[in-house]
RNA sequence: GGAGAGGUGGCAGAGUGGUCGAAUGCACUCGCUUGGAAAGCGAGCAGACCCUUUAAAGGUCUCGGGAGUUCGAAUCUCCCCCUCUCCGCCA
């Protein structure tokens, strides 16, 4: 949620950011107009209710307290009346405007480049070389699907599209993976956290999730919870209405967890494999800082996610989100993008985001800079250190060889306990069971 | 799911209609004291919003959440949520 004193002090900021973003900036002289009337309104209210305290406390100190209360009743009647005319005006105005605010992204960082689409977003860094293979790659299900480790068939006859079965090795590699996410996170001094899967609509809106834009969640109606879209929700609203104290500041965390999407925008993208699915499991990596150690904040948090990726040896780059493609909670994003051969090209695999005070605003997240400082908001930020499938799907591609096996990399074998899925047909010891 | 008890400030814990945003203790901050510390002493110490150049002063609201009774509610009434204990069920 935008600060409305934000909003007040630098209106032009607030513009430009949406319209870079491409989004009508009309908001802002309706939500100021709405302020000015409603801060007016509560003036006049509040004045009255002094009124009103005062006589209540005449009556309270007088001696027959009786006696007072009938000789002010016309007096308090009155202003009951001007009170209720007064303040019946004031939660609509409160709620148009808080609904307003709390359908407006978060203010672009000024860096942030400014685009149409992803086709605009700045390639920052490259690591490793695009993986060329000395044959025609093969998309990651055909591979997966040969192998035996993907079943998509049976996926879809239990749940339909968009769902995936893991068998043998893929089963065993997506549980390696998750251990080896979680221990490199650990190594990189952040808390592991086992969070609720399900989280109330309370919380769900509190980071942001829940915007009118945002129909992308699974929910159960009848208890009102929903089903986390990603381990950030709970993570970051982990500490929702506290004021931590400024010293424990950054607080890192991670945590493994399935995520649930309902994909909805997403009509005929990525329709075959692992890329897309209603359901995947990812680590995600959640900093709670100082405002001004956020920046410094993403750029680890980026790094972070990196070593993952390069441990694994998989070609990778990194992405400076453009205007256009940054959520609606970040003020600036990395995108993370992996070689796929099969497409020819990099793929988004992890999302970095800075979102500022955004969401600290919405949970009411803050932090004191001494015990006798005033509160301030905490700076949130995510990202994911990193998804199963998708890091499954590079795997996949990327380490494929001409036999249709696919090598383990060497950071995983320990985890894995296997190195090759698939072990060529002139090996007499693979018996492709393991 | 059933029965009972309870939700008050960072924590503990008073407060059952009036000057209570709330005693007291602990914690915390500042000062005095001390060679230094502890103890002791003094002062301060919830949050949000409004007003305000900053500060100060002031105002409104908040004692789990919401609605109500009353001139006046932490205190009375109703609904909801949550926690604890016992029973039932269960991985």
């Amino acid at each position: 949620m935008l600060d409305l004193a934000l909003v007040r002090r630098d209106p032009e900021r607030v513009r430009d950011s949406a319209s870079r973003r491409g989004l009508d900036a009309g908001f802002v002289d309706r939500v100021l107009e709405l302020d000015t009337r409603l801060r007016a309104l509560r003036t006049n209210v509040e004045t009255l209710k002094a009124e009103k305290n005062a006589l209540t406390e005449r009556i309270a100190r007088a001696p027959n307290r009786a006696a007072a209360a009938e000789a002010l009743r016309p007096e308090l009647k009155a202003l009951d009346e001007r009170i209720a005319a007064g303040a019946s005006e004031i939660p609509a105005l409160a709620g148009e405007i808080e609904q307003m605010l709390g359908d407006v992204p978060n203010v672009l960082d000024p860096r942030v480049p400014v685009g149409r689409s992803e086709e605009d977003n700045v390639v920052v860094k490259q690591w490793g070389t695009p993986t060329s293979l000395p044959f025609t790659p093969k998309p990651h299900w055909e591979i997966g699907e040969a192998l035996g480790i993907l079943d998509f068939e049976r996926a879809t006859a239990l749940s339909g599209s968009r769902f995936t079965v893991l068998r043998g090795e893929g089963a065993r590699l997506s549980r390696a993976l998750i251990n080896f996410f979680l221990d490199r996170a650990a190594a990189r001094s952040y808390l592991e956290v086992a969070p609720p899967f399900l989280v109330t609509r309370e919380t769900m809106w509190s980071t942001g999730q829940l915007s009118k834009f945002s129909d992308a969640m699974f929910a159960d109606a009848s208890s009102d919870l929903f089903l986390i879209p990603t381990a950030e929700v709970p993570l970051t609203a982990l500490h929702r209405g506290e004021i931590l104290s400024g010293e424990t500041l950054p607080l890192r965390y991670c945590a493994y967890s399935p995520c649930f999407r309902k994909e909805a925008g997403a009509a005929g993208k990525d329709t075959r494999g692992l890329m897309r699915l209603h359901q995947f499991e990812k680590v995600e990596l959640v900093w709670l800082t100082l405002p001004e150690r956020s920046d410094e904040a993403l750029q680890k948090l980026v790094a972070d996610s990196e070593a993952v990726l390069a441990e694994l040896e998989i070609p990778y780059r990194v992405v400076d989100l453009c205007s256009a493609d940054v959520g609606f909670n970040a003020a600036r994003t990395f995108d993370l993008e992996t070689w796929l051969p099969s497409q020819g090209r990099y793929r988004e695999i992890s999302s970095c985001s800075n979102c500022t005070d955004f969401q600290a605003r919405r949970s009411g997240i803050r932090f004191r800079r001494a015990p006798t400082a005033r509160p301030e908001f905490v700076h949130t930020l995510n990202g994911s250190g990193l998804p199963v499938g998708r890091t499954l799907t590079a795997i996949l591609e990327n380490f494929q060889e001409a036999d249709g096996s696919v090598r383990v990399p060497d950071a995983l074998i320990p985890y894995a306990g296997f190195s090759r899925i698939g072990a060529p047909p002139a090996s007499p010891q693979g018996n492709g069971t393991t």
